[in-house]
DNA sequence: GCGGCCATTAGCCATTGGTCTAGTGCGGGG
DNA sequence: CCCCGCACTAGACCAATGGCTAATGGCCGC
């Protein structure tokens, strides 16, 4: 690893990216750091700094409440490894996060040498997780063909998508990406036949699939 | 309360139902019990059962992710009690549960004893719930807006509502309910007028606000 | 350079979605 | 008994959506 890596911190949480940055500090010294405080601030400064070599993530920023964050950015660019933070800590999370492609997961409540021995870890190409995460069941089959899917879209259909999540009508789409309607229509066309939706409200339904919701098992 | 009350049980795992079963039974053995294994299958037993004392609800059923089940019976039967029976018992859980209109909680690892005591106490006309749900934080306050709107719509509308939040088309829910396209749409306005939403996307993106998803406090 | 992939746009068309208007039936209050 | 409000139903009308073909330009790897 390069001893003056570029580092991505992403968490709405200015007083905990203070932390992070904090710990990085002292780990790397000379590592540029670069912040954001939403999920599209993240993409935009991923796509602004493609040489970045590590990514801290917060599950639940404004705009991407659980993994959708997570699977968007592994699929827009692969080779950047992504480390989670996070305040939930079930071992079904951390599970999840590993199989939607973190190369990390630090507990919120880790201790900062904990957090920097993660980071180094990460950054020498390995993987770093709390042990409790072994025992847990990993994605629910649906969940995993959701992510396989959406790792197909290109980014500007992941734009696109995230506002169809919103809501919004082609035309306030287009207006916001400063396209035409008939691009967003063309993005919409291509959207709903890799995810294999036969229209915009399954497509919203699948994508909600990648919330941070244990699905979990009664009795 | 009457000592032959029609009491609805509705889980989605025929073993704990014969446990709920025994444990009524044990307290009331001249109950009436009707089971159901869906949220659907509840409705329906709800509507032709408007006599029935008592219903014992899990959540994360088929058919009704979280809250929707409960908020969809209160809505369409206030007067009819509902007693919460998870797997999940997180004071958040719980907390949210009763602010949704539950009569009662009751924690799947129960011992029979404390549920029979539970549901006693609900026949009676007053609540019960584990001692843990004190602290925790209410319901945020847009889900409890959500649920507030929900509550306007008429039974019909709930049904509508539940199929287009599987991504069904208009057409294919007209067919499903025996009514005409027309209808659907009509119902379909009032649901996005009652809602403050300005189209179908936006109605289900509401709904699914009602899901077991924290939104869980970082930091 | 050339082929391939992506983003962009246009136009056409069938289907779907949503609003408006309006009729029917039911229950409660005057 | 009549009226009123509400839920449910429906048809007409227009807007939005989605599938299709086709074309342009940029970028990357072979």
């Amino acid at each position: 690893m390069p001893n003056a890596p570029t580092i991505l911190v992403a968490d709405d949480h200015p007083l905990f990216r203070e932390a992070l940055k904090g710990a990085v500090s002292k780990l790397l010294p000379l590592a540029r750091l670069v912040e954001s405080d939403s999920a599209e601030g993240l993409m935009a400064s991923a796509e602004a700094h493609p040489e970045a070599d590590l990514v801290l993530l917060d599950l639940n920023m404004p705009g991407a409440h659980g993994f959708s964050a997570l699977v968007h950015l592994r699929a827009v660019q692969p080779q950047l490894p992504v480390v989670v933070v996070s305040a939930r800590e079930e071992p079904s999370v951390v599970r999840r996060a590993l199989e939607h492609g973190a190369a990390g997961f630090i507990p919120k409540s880790s201790c900062p040498a904990t957090i920097r021995e993660a980071i180094a870890a990460v950054l020498d190409g390995g993987q770093w997780a709390p042990a409790q995460a072994d025992g847990a069941e990993g994605l629910a089959p649906e969940e995993a063909r959701v992510a396989e899917r959406l790792r197909e879209l290109t980014p500007q259909q992941f734009k696109v998508l995230g506002m169809l999540g919103s809501g919004l009508l082609n035309k306030q789409i287009a207006h916001a990406l400063g396209v035409s309607e008939a691009t967003v229509k063309a993005h919409m066309t291509a959207i709903l036949r890799k995810l294999g939706a036969s229209n915009r409200t399954q497509a919203v339904l699948m994508a909600g699939r990648l919330a941070v919701d244990p699905e979990n098992l009664d009795g």
